[in-house]
RNA sequence: GUGAGUGUAGCUCAUCUGGUUAGAGCGCCGGUCUGUGGCACCGGAGGUAGGGGGUUCAACUCCCCUCACUCACCCCA
């Protein structure tokens, strides 16, 4: 029999990792609940019907990179390519629309199916935050504003924010039919992928990185010279809001979302710490979103942030986050009964509140000394024949390594005192 | 889905153009030190060389298939 190993694109987070991404989980839900965002929490699979009719046929995602299948009931049902639609549907199914404005966020894996290079695997993990009910282009700032704290939070200076906006669609589809004509006139240079594209969604060839087309786009109609008086202002608000907030940002009129459903603001976060996945964070505004899935005409903005990539460009740039001492008390048995005496000990200390373990296995104490300290534990606790007989045990404290007998039924308040003492120094 | 590269111990890597029992460092376990740590020295465990097939007297080394990872494209988080 073959050895069993993960699914492609999946991988297994260890404990040395998993530190990591609860710091990070930390950081996300602590700026989360100071932009007053609540956490939502949907199912890991869906009707397919709810990603067919929000993301669109005809987008990658619903072609051919989906999770589907028809379960013992006969329905079909996907495992969730995002996680904007999944809350959405919630958001209609329990009638959350009646106070607005309804600011959400979730965090948690999703799937599809591609091919997995850094940065992009078939689970992967996404933090994002929705705020539905509000045309205001402070909160399209706001959205982004906690979107830049999370990437700060997780330890991240190297980002980049790139900012456009591609209108509503009225303004949008006099710019496509100007985009179409413009690329029509120039097909003879235009790369073979591209010309797909200009029947499929011409406006996605404006981020292709064939070297030709970079030139025919540095002369194409942009979209920003396109957008209608309304658009105009609603941009106009974003960028003074963003001002307002010292937050540094790049027009960039060529980043446009793969996803049908976004409307003026569209927005990218990316580092280069992450190859060509370089898009840490992506997100916009999608007024048409809700009323799509059969809900009351609602605007909407937010993001999505892959937290796979956030955590390997944190660790690429060095971040400590995570790597905090995991060991409060190492308690030290010599023998079966010192190990027996000390179960009350380790006990009490775990239920003060302190992290405390001891070495079952009995070695040597110098090993369970060297592994104590290798762990980051400041203080000992040495139980052994010599201790056992005196009814008392030896606390050490392993950074000045000064030792010390205490009756075993002081160790308890001596070993809090002691570590508190240390807490508050 | 397309193109290219890689795959030897838990980790990082050696093994020259195919040639005896595949090595090192780190880590792990033990000992020097029947009970005091981050050092040093000594010893040990751990490999069907990703998996399968083929060529050959002989394969870690060459060929094919397969799996996985990496890089780029595509796409996106």
């Amino acid at each position: 029999m073959k050895n069993l190993t993960a699914p492609r694109g999946t991988y297994d987070i260890l404990p040395d990792d998993s530190r990591r991404w609860q710091a990070l989980e930390a950081v996300i839900d602590g700026v989360c609940a100071r932009y007053c965002y609540g956490e939502i929490r949907t199912p890991q699979f869906e009707s397919t019907e709810v990603f067919i009719r929000t993301i669109g046929e005809g987008t990658d995602i619903v072609d051919k990179e989906m999770y589907t299948f028809t379960d013992r009931g006969g329905r079909s049902i996907t495992l969730r390519p995002e996680l904007t639609a999944p809350v959405v549907r919630a958001v209609l199914e329990h009638s959350m629309l009646q106070s607005l404005p309804l600011k959400l966020y979730y965090r948690g894996p999703f799937f599809r199916y591609e091919r997995p290079q850094r940065g992009r695997f078939r689970q992967a993990h996404q933090v994002g935050v929705e705020c539905f009910g509000t045309a205001a282009p402070e909160a399209d700032a706001e959205v982004i504003a906690l979107a830049l704290d999370v990437v700060a939070g997780a330890g991240i200076r190297d980002r980049h924010l790139d900012l456009n906006s591609i209108g509503c669609p009225a303004c949008r589809s006099v710019y496509r039919k100007a985009l179409v004509e413009y690329f029509e006139k120039n097909i003879a240079t235009l790369s073979e992928q591209s010309r797909v594209r200009l029947q499929t969604n011409p406006m996605r060839i404006l981020d292709s990185k064939d070297e030709a087309d970079q030139r025919l786009i540095a002369t194409a109609p942009r979209v920003l010279d396109f957008l209608c008086a309304g658009c105009t202002a609603h941009f106009d608000g974003v960028k003074s809001s963003l001002r307002a907030m010292s937050i540094e940002f790049s027009i960039n009129p060529n980043i446009v979302r793969g996803l049908d459903y976004y409307t003026r603001t569209v927005f990218e976060i990316t580092s280069p710490a992450l190859g060509a996945q370089s898009a840490v964070a992506g997100g916009g505004r999608y007024d048409g979103l809700v009323e799509s899935m059969g809900g009351p005409p609602t605007p909407g903005v937010g993001f999505g942030m892959g937290m796979d990539r956030l955590i390997i460009a944190a660790h690429a740039a060095g971040s400590s986050a995570g790597d905090e001492r995991q060991l409060d008390v190492a308690f030290v048995a010599l023998d079966a009964a010192g190990l027996a005496a000390l179960v009350p000990l380790l006990y009490a200390t775990r239920t003060a509140g302190f992290r405390a373990d001891v070495d079952y296995t009995l070695r040597k104490m110098d090993k369970q000394l060297k592994g104590a300290a290798a762990r980051g534990a400041p203080l000992a606790v040495i139980v052994g024949s010599d201790e056992l007989s005196a009814g008392e045990a030896t606390i050490q404290d392993l950074v000045t390594r000064e030792r010390a007998r205490v009756a075993i039924a002081k160790v308890e308040d001596e070993i809090v005192r002691r570590l508190r003492h240390r807490e508050s120094a």
